[in-house]
DNA sequence: TGATGAACATACTACCGGGTATGTTGTCAA
DNA sequence: TTGACAACATACCCGGTAGTATGTTCATCA
């Protein structure tokens, strides 16, 4: 059900770079990061990346799809649920979490794509890519946006702005990725306590009724 | 009672130069913006800025310094405010949004500067300025998770983990920097609509009961 | 078994950007 | 009027980094 990298990567070879490039774009910045810092925390050197990706920018947008695959997988599952929108949108956002906090290192990469993408900072070619890659994750913003809309006519949410609202929830769903980090010893459970957490506060401040807690 | 950047400053010149960084850290980042990029935003070259300013790293401390005192200075006329302490909490809130929008990209600046403390990225000098700069902004974090653990126990607001509902809620009156954009004829009265409901969906996640508005 | 190509490593180039060293201009005080 | 200094501009240096060109090794298959 939760689909890692691994999953959404044909060759294992571009897999292990993309992870390390996660790893190390989220500790110290795309800019930051040099092609032998990942080749380095690969013990390896430039030659074998370049072997599998032909620019720094490609294995950005290669991230960048991943992340976004893997959100999209993520909440298939309730997208098509039947019954009160609230719900629906209750499940898609607990997975939407779940997926921030296990995949955070490719998440804050998608999230940092978006900054980029407002300068025009990438060649011509790779432009179109990313333009794909925004409508993307625009659809999938959707998707959740469409919830909230029908949520509210069906009167389980209360807000003015529905912009606004949309992004305040994503900003409060999204925020995980800057903020959370793994403990020691902790259990699967105590994820799943975070997330629900993170939930009930971007559900409140949606407007909705507190109501029992479902699984 | 809204102070701006040329309060928080003594000389213009530096002013003039902290204020085009802001503009650039903000549209490019920090590590893509260069020095050239700032002074031509000036109409000026590098020596204007070696002049007034001893390193890149210098302009980013000044930055997040001015930054943050301007935040103490938004919220300094409710800090000690008698009543109830979510009544306190709504007007600082209000305050620390109003200043997110209106100086963005100041703080966006200070928002980077967390991050880039996590990781070591300065010099042993500039650390320990660093540090405390941190420290500054912690203590700015503290005023709100006092308040809203005071307002908790009077019984108006209703969370689970404290660190995490401080973090949400942060992150929640922070977010204008990143998705708000001034409007054409956008008035006075407009911002701060739009505020309000930011710190609407900041109260209710926190379990604040909805209340008659005040202004 | 030898040829071929994938999967890397090594060595090198070109360039950008932070920082410095030095020149130029206006102003003000003695 | 001159010298001294602030406030810049210009020219230059140099380290780091994306990208390339060229080995090297090993497996596979004719």
């Amino acid at each position: 059900m939760m689909l890692g990298v691994r999953d959404h990567i044909q060759e294992s070879s571009r897999a292990d770079i993309l992870e390390a490039a996660a790893d190390c774009f989220t500790e110290r910045g795309y800019t930051e990061t040099s092609i032998d810092d990942i080749a380095r925390s690969l013990g390896a050197t430039k030659g074998r990346i370049y072997h599998h990706f032909r620019s720094k920018a490609d294995i950005f947008a290669e991230l960048f799809r991943v992340g976004m695959e893997m959100n999209y997988a993520a909440i298939e599952p309730y997208r098509a649920l039947s019954g009160r929108a609230a719900t629906r949108w209750r499940h898609m956002a607990f997975a939407h979490v779940l997926q921030m906090i296990v995949t955070r290192s490719f998440q804050r990469t998608v999230w940092m794509g978006v900054k980029m993408h407002l300068r025009g900072a990438t060649t011509p070619e790779q432009r179109s890519v990313f333009a794909e890659l925004i409508t993307y994750r625009t659809e999938y913003g959707n998707v959740f946006r469409e919830a909230i809309l029908t949520a509210r006519d069906e009167g389980d949410f209360d807000f003015d702005n529905p912009s606004i609202a949309n992004q305040l929830m994503f900003t409060t769903l999204n925020s995980p990725i800057f903020w959370y980090a793994p403990r020691v010893g902790e259990t699967r459970a105590d994820i799943e306590e975070l997330a629900r957490q993170v939930v009930t506060c971007a559900w409140r401040g949606l407007g909705g009724k507190d109501e029992q807690r479902k699984t």
